[in-house]
DNA sequence: TCTAATTTTTAGACAAGTCTAAATTATATT
DNA sequence: AATATAATTTAGACTTGTCTAAAAATTAGA
């Protein structure tokens, strides 16, 4: 069946980040080669041998889309990628602008194991350090629409917390005296704009609570 | 100049494990292929190779033997091996006999920064789980012969700590307590059979440490 | 030391992934 | 709808690292 390799790791996750912009129609040819940094002749030799391999749909002369498995290899790479970038800006203290070089060669370390281990390590962490969402272990992706960073809604959002993206035991228990938990409803009352901390009405109680909490709240507007 | 990658990286490698062994001649091509599960005339081309990249001093017929920049390149990737092993043994739980096939991925990551930042995050560990020794940066290995583990000593013995395994601030603590510091000329006075603990006398003084201290201490013979 | 056994190298081939240049198909414009 | 332009594919070639089979060199044994 299916053997991959790096090569073809990273035109499947080229191709899905390429899917989601263009809508409908298959991936060009001349964009995958763009943003791979290669020659067109190149990609539809690729093509051809992903289609092969049931890893994508492809129609000469009409582009490609990736089919499950393909999709499913895609989200695993995103996943692999997104984690170590956690891992060297939470742990190892890299900048955010740093990690992104290191990450594209981690992300193809192959160990299931490994990559769930890592996961835990970490606190199972919702978002990597730009903001993009970590796909779970079975490929499932966070719907940017349906769940959002509480700093980034305005004043009179209300919510619902859904999740965190920093789960070590000090921040959860920085909720914990604030009065928030997984579920609490909340809504925004004030945000201050010299420091972007905000006051949010939760329980008939109001607490003020800092940017850089805001940031790492998760919440389901309602 | 000379441009590595993962192939002549395990060359290197195997190469370097086995000058150890056969001493004075060079090492033979069906050695390497032996040692790197592949055909003697693959060897033989890649010998070619690294010698045109001057990684290798090679003679037809007559074997190998690494050069002083091919034995930096095996260094550095030994150090990175053995780091990536402490990192999964220590910090990800794996058992210390399921991280060699990981490791043998991970050591190919290219990136001096995320090695040494690794290194001071393990808390600069100078044995990997297996015991064997970890290069520093600058390639140095410790010699097994002038260094060892204190538990691994005779009764009699007289040394002095030049190192820890473990060099956590919560052990460098406990040794402070013991009144045990870098420096500190020790004799053994007594081993428990039992539980593995020792009886030290260091400055006038008779204290007791358990085995898995007594493991967490490099001494130098003296 | 001369031949037999072993080791090593050479020659030629192959798969993967890429390239250039030419040919083909699709699309856009009038 | 015809043609010009742009996108895509094909054909053939190259590199890397490997292989098999045959040739050459070394080593060992009588």
């Amino acid at each position: 069946m299916a053997i991959i390799n790096q090569t073809i790791e990273n035109y499947l996750k080229c191709m899905y980040s390429l899917s989601n912009k263009e809508s409908g129609k298959g991936i060009s040819t001349n964009a995958i080669a763009e943003k791979l940094q290669t020659k067109a002749s190149s990609v539809t030799d690729m093509l051809k041998k992903l289609s092969r391999k049931g890893l994508v749909d492809y129609k000469k002369y009409h582009g490609a889309s990736l089919t499950e498995n393909g999709s499913k290899i895609a989200l695993s790479t995103l996943r692999k990628h997104r984690l170590w970038e956690v891992f060297l800006v939470n742990e190892l203290d890299f900048a955010w602008n740093e990690v992104h070089e290191i990450a594209e060669q981690l992300e193809h370390i192959e160990s299931e194991d490994l990559v769930n281990r890592l996961e835990a390590y970490l606190g199972h962490p919702k978002f990597d350090p730009h903001g993009d969402p970590i796909p779970d272990a079975d490929g499932k992706l966070i719907d940017d629409r349906s769940m959002k960073r509480l700093h980034a809604s305005e004043v009179g959002t209300k919510g619902k917390v859904v999740g965190v993206v920093d789960s070590s035991d000090n921040f959860l228990a920085h909720l914990g005296h604030l009065g928030i938990n997984l579920g609490t409803e909340i809504s925004i009352s004030d945000k201050a704009d010299y420091d972007g901390s905000m006051t949010i009405s939760l329980n008939e109680e109001r607490v003020n609570i800092s940017e850089s909490t805001a940031k790492n709240i998760l919440i389901e507007q309602l």
